[in-house]
RNA sequence: GCGGUUGUAGCUCAGUUGGUUAGAGUACCGGAUUGUGGUUCCGUGGGUCGUCGGUUCGAAUCCGACCUGCCGCCCCA
């Protein structure tokens, strides 16, 4: 027989039971703020109709659509030996449904599909598995988790900065330090509007959003590359030097260069009434305004934001926006919502780097009965039952073996106590307990053993 | 999708200009210790040297392709 050397895709990974704790708990804590925010859960399939996937995401993401080959038969009515059938083409005839990509596109189709079953603004939470056929690196994943909140079906800017709030709270529980970067589409729309290049929003954004890494004359030059004119890169000249700046210094620039631009003084107002909301809230996130900032997923319209953690070298670990159209694709007009991902992969790849993990994660497994005998068995095992009835996570080992095995046993697995029961106790009626930090040991009533594990 | 880099025991890594039977630490298993783990001592087992092909009398070592991890670009959580 051939053996298959074990192995899984590219981008993907086991976990193991300490790593799904670990992950468990970032679910958990997520999930109990949305809940607190009254965002309901909901899921959708793991594949979508490709129709719905494709164009949603910009040229390069359509490249990281993982596409599912059709059923049955699925080279009938392909014609091949087409020249005219490129790889897209030929990729559409073949595969009818694709992973999805992220949540959000999911959503909007799910809200028009089940528009008479929900109540709106509908606030949902979602937090399934995504797929993208990027290259793996260290933080990115061909597979991977996110954790999203949307509100749909209302305008009002209060939605923004209830996102912020969560986050500030979803980080905070962490004990991650984190800045929080906010933008908005229509800010750079104006700007784009002022310099003479309306139509080069895209473009605009692409070479911005690159400030940070490249510095100005790399970025100035892309530009040009992409034809924007001279002229019009002149005028970007103030925004070259906010770095540094206030919220409210930036606000101010940014005032001035938008004051001919009806949708920029739109994008200043907005982010300044987010700005005023949050101000009561008494935040620990910095909160910081950058222009730069873009997003490739061009279905933002309003509101963008990104998370990043302080101390610890990783991309974005949250990413959102709203979008005012998203829905009108699937038929759907004036249904204008925004939404903010959390990464959960990220977020432990955090966590784990800082130490951050609480070491009571661990194990949940307080105690080990140890099996000494076929006669002692059915003695430790009415014990064992005592314990979970009380509530305590507890096992017995099932074989009877040495003791030193089982003693390692519940070393390795960092089970805090071990209970052991004999010929001695069970003339006693007791059990005795040894605490596997400290060694000691000694013979006690059940009633006193649960207490000791409560 | 483009460029670079990596791969030897479950894990971390040695391995000389290409030369006999590929090593160590750790983990595992067994024993010292048949009612006591974590510390100590002794011993056993464990390898298609990432995969396939090429050069050579001879390849873990040199060459090629592919696979995987990582880094940069692109993009992103």
């Amino acid at each position: 027989m051939n053996i298959v050397k074990p192995s899984i895709p590219k981008g993907t990974r086991d976990f193991t039971p300490t790593e799904m704790m670990r992950r468990n708990y970032i679910f958990d804590t997520i999930r109990s703020i949305f809940y607190k925010h009254a965002y309901l859960p909901i899921e959708t399939p793991s594949m979508e109709n490709l129709s719905t996937l494709m164009g949603k995401y910009g040229e390069e993401g359509d490249r990281l659509l993982f596409k599912i080959l059709n059923s049955g038969d699925f080279t009938q009515g392909v014609n091949f030996n087409d020249p005219e059938m490129s790889v897209n083409k030929l990729a559409t005839k073949l595969c009818e449904k694709g992973l999805r990509y992220d949540l959000t596109v999911p959503f909007a189709r799910f809200v028009v599909q089940h528009q008479n079953e929900l109540t709106f603004p509908f606030k949902r939470y979602q937090m399934q598995p995504v797929w993208r056929a990027d290259r793996p690196q260290k933080g990115r994943y061909r597979e991977f988790y996110q954790c999203d909140a949307d509100i749909i079906g209302s305008i009002s800017l209060i939605n923004e900065a209830e996102l912020i709030e969560i986050t500030d709270e979803i980080f905070s529980a962490f004990g991650i330090a984190v800045v929080m970067k906010i933008n908005n589409r229509k800010i750079l729309s104006g700007i784009a509007e002022v310099i003479g290049e309306p139509e080069q929003v895209t473009n605009l954004c692409i070479a911005m959003d690159k400030l940070d890494k490249i510095g100005q004359e790399a970025v100035c030059a892309e530009m040009m590359e992409r034809g924007i004119c001279e002229s019009a890169i002149e005028k970007l000249k103030p925004i070259f030097e906010f770095s540094g700046k206030s919220n409210d210094e930036k606000l101010g620039l940014l005032s001035n260069l938008l004051a001919d631009s009806e949708i920029g003084k739109k994008g200043i107002e907005e982010i300044t009434t987010v700005l005023d909301y949050v101000k009561d809230m008494d935040l620990a996130t910095e909160l910081e305004i950058d222009i730069t900032l873009a997003r490739g997923l061009n279905y933002y319209t309003g509101a963008i934001f990104e998370v990043k953690a302080k101390d610890a070298a990783m991309g974005s670990i949250s990413g959102g926006g709203r979008y005012d159209n998203l829905t009108g694709i699937f038929g759907l007009k004036n249904m204008s919502g925004v939404g903010i991902s959390y990464g959960a992969e990220r977020i432990y790849d955090v966590l784990n780097e800082l130490n951050l993990f609480p070491a009571a994660i661990l194990n949940p497994v307080k105690a080990l009965f140890i099996n000494f005998s076929a006669e002692d068995e059915r003695y430790a095992l009415s014990g064992l039952r005592a314990v979970r009835k009380a509530g305590i996570s507890a096992e017995i080992y099932p074989d009877h073996v040495k003791i030193g095995k089982q003693m390692s046993y519940a070393n390795s697995k960092s089970i805090p106590f071990v209970i052991m029961a004999g010929e001695n106790e069970r003339n006693n009626n007791t059990y005795t307990l040894k605490d596997m930090t400290t060694g000691e040991q000694c013979e006690l009533t059940l009633d006193n053993i649960i207490e000791k594990l409560q």
